[in-house]
DNA sequence: TCTATTTGGGAACGATCATTTCCTATTTGT
DNA sequence: ACAAATAGGAAATGATCGTTCCCAAATAGA
């Protein structure tokens, strides 16, 4: 049974779908073939969605391109807290985050491909929308790895001589170079031997 | 003045531009839009030709492209040849090969992308020709990368402890996460610390 | 000079694009 | 029961897509 909440409906037709389970599908296609590359025929296609209904829930393509980055993120997000809230320490944390980069890289996922460097590649350099978008996520990311770092540091996992700003940015370039390696269909010890030969950067 | 070889010409009107300084536009298109968001009339505008001269130099949208792509290489490994004859030692040589992809990262250039991560990022997944130059071309810099690792080796500038296989893909991945994050405009500084950090892994 | 051949360039083509319209179905509030 | 409001879905819309066609211009060989 769903929620018996007698909380007071909007009027109107009630929407048959859920937004974000219609999302999901939309990330598939939208990783794998791009903006441009995604038609709305596709889109309606992979969504089980008619016209009409596609554009009573969005405004136009590029809403819906833009709800998809925004639902990939929060996954994603939400993929990386849980293996991150496993950590023990600063180290273990930074090797976490590494290997979920590296995991995503790998098999069907890894030649679907990742949302935010798709759409920096894509549409950053001439869409402000879109460039916005990819610069606070990997700004968010860049601060976080750093943030593991200093953690690291404060524990003692990591060595006090590693320079936290500039390691962070070379994970985060590490990270999204993985991300368009897996483009290609690595094989698993090539993602992760990347990721165990960048640990050792933290040593010292 | 030009070449006066009396080479035999073929019969018709001669062509009356060059073929690769019309793909060295297409080039620029090609990789700030991509292949999907770039249509034959951002084509025609951007390369100074019309429908018609294009038709008759190359047979589809996608040739064009291909052809793009192969001039983007060429041009791209002049520079690197270029720049690797300047080396002194193994470790020079790498560092100099990812000192031109974090210059490539920098500026106008930057955000105009590498055609290879966006071909990699925007048609490898579903278009077999283009995935085949995508991996070819990533094979190529990879080997070329384990090569100079090892003849750093070989020279004693770099530690025999390093895995010329591992620290090679790393710095792959390195390279193409320099070029993805050149998107967003980085700083000078950003990118050279991100190489300067790298280089220690080297070091043993 | 004539023929064959190729290019330049623009108009024209059918296909597909993103989007809107219109009608029916389903809900809320009165 | 009825009006207002929203969703579902198919058909229609105008714009733009990639591509072809056509004709004038320019070359080589005879």
């Amino acid at each position: 049974m769903t929620s018996s909440q007698p909380i007071s409906r909007t009027p109107g037709r009630p929407r048959e779908f859920e937004i974000d389970e219609a999302l999901d599908k939309a990330i598939v296609v939208f990783s794998e073939r791009g903006y441009h590359g995604t038609s709305i025929s596709d889109l309606k296609e992979s969504m089980g969605l008619a016209a009409g209904s596609l554009y009573k829930a969005f405004k136009d393509k590029k809403a819906i391109f833009l709800a998809a980055f925004d639902r990939y993120k929060q996954v994603r997000n939400g993929v990386l807290d849980g293996e991150l809230a496993l950590g023990t320490d600063g180290r273990d944390k930074v090797l976490r985050m590494l290997r979920v980069y590296a995991d995503a890289s790998l098999g069907e996922a890894g030649r679907r491909g990742c949302l935010v460097v798709g759409t920096a590649v894509e549409l950053a350099a001439y869409d402000a929308e879109a460039a916005e978008r990819v610069h606070r996520s990997m700004s968010r990311t860049e601060a976080q790895l750093e943030a593991l770092i200093r953690e690291g540091q404060n524990d003692g996992s990591i060595a006090a001589a590693t320079d936290p700003h500039a390691i962070a940015r070379l994970l985060l370039s590490l990270a999204y170079g993985m991300r368009v390696l897996g483009k290609t269909g690595p094989t698993r010890e090539q993602s992760y031997c990347v990721v165990d030969a960048a640990m050792t950067l933290l040593d010292r």
